[in-house]
DNA sequence: ATTAAAACCACATAATTATGTGATGCCTTT
DNA sequence: AAAGGCATCACATAATTATGTGGTTTTAAT
């Protein structure tokens, strides 16, 4: 038996939901509220299996309803339900643990496939959303910058200022004069336009030269 | 109608799909192939609107193929197929530009939904790897280490120090001392553990502490 | 063959950074 | 009331870094 709670501010949604789960073999609506004004407890005296979490509500939203809860409870399965595919919300329910993103057109038999498939350790995800998941993921992990055009060599020199070896220390890891990483590095700030250690760091770390 | 090629080199599975999709409305497999060692020359050929790739093959794999496929068609869609939700793969599946990575396993009318719905601008997959995404997704953008116990000034001086300001800039900056900002950084490296500018950005940037 | 870039080295000087030792006032916790 | 952390400032010195000028040699491209 899959027992659920439900947050939802929309009255006929609410109830229209907490019908169809409970008129389900193996699913039970615990309780259904209009906020999260107090989702702790809530949370806390139902114990529930999965809830079931509208991301516009007023007062308290989803988010940050989604957010109370992982606060007190990090196993109990959370689906969050919105109109939009919105990437602001779908970024900020991923990243505070939410379980799932469906979207409230979702077809009632489909819904009830989620909720299940959220309670066994899966995902769910409307396909449109994992869409805008994935965008999101290669453009975090693909965007590399421009890489400044720097020599083997300068790219080396700036590895190892990147972990902080001082110019002696490069010197010695790379069996060179230190006047020659004095060379090497200020052909590494003319290339990067920056005129400090620090700062040719920073720019590597930003740019993922390194 | 829409248009399919199949890679997969089990011989059974490769003509098991065909038969499967070729016997469905609205489907028709254009070829199958059992390795991508000619993947360019195919998709140019058959120009397919949704390519199945198994990710375990002999010889080009099907990250290799995706890849090249990539090079050539950033409109096709590419779906993976794979007998496990191994972690690696997809990452590297979803780096390349899959467009959904489902498991063998998938019932067959499933299968058939989430090629539509790749069609349709999806990202169908498997709810356990949509797990896998999420918390990748998650670990990336959630883990940001300790903050060391700095203090609002001392992350305010890092946070100057990460953007290349030399110590007269932050006392301006700050509208402090010059000694001041010495002070605040030294503490700084103490409690960083460090002994160095560049160190400390470097620090900033590992930790997210900035 | 000439050019250009990369990699190497040297000397010199100015600026910045690192480190140590003190000191004062404020606030919070004990 | 005392103790500790925080933020502020000062003076001094050593070390490191930034910058300029000027080389040689090797390698790759035109």
């Amino acid at each position: 038996m899959t027992r659920l709670l439900i947050y939802e501010d929309n009255p006929q949604l609410r109830e229209g939901l907490t019908m169809l789960i409970n008129g389900s073999d193996g699913f039970e609506v615990l309780s259904a509220f209009k906020n999260c004004n107090n989702v702790e407890d809530e949370v806390r005296a139902f114990k529930p299996d999965v809830i079931l979490m509208d991301i516009d509500m007023p007062g308290t939203n989803g988010i940050e309803g989604l957010k109370k809860i992982r606060e007190i409870d990090t196993d109990v399965k959370i689906l969050m339900l919105t109109v939009f595919d919105d990437n602001k919300n779908v970024f900020d329910a991923i990243s505070n643990g939410a379980n799932g993103y469906v979207l409230k057109k979702t077809p009632p038999a489909r819904l009830l496939e989620y909720i299940q498939e959220a309670q066994t350790g899966g995902a769910p995800m409307t396909s449109s959303i994992a869409t805008q998941v994935l965008k999101m993921f290669s453009s975090l992990n693909n965007e590399k910058g421009q890489d400044y055009d720097l020599s083997e060599r300068e790219k080396q020199v700036l590895q190892l200022l990147v972990n902080g070896y001082s110019y002696k220390m490069i010197a010695a890891e790379m069996f060179i004069a230190i006047d020659t990483v004095r060379s090497h590095i200020k052909k590494i700030y003319e290339k990067l336009h920056v005129n400090s250690k620090s700062e040719a760091v920073a720019k590597a770390f930003r740019n993922k030269i390194v």
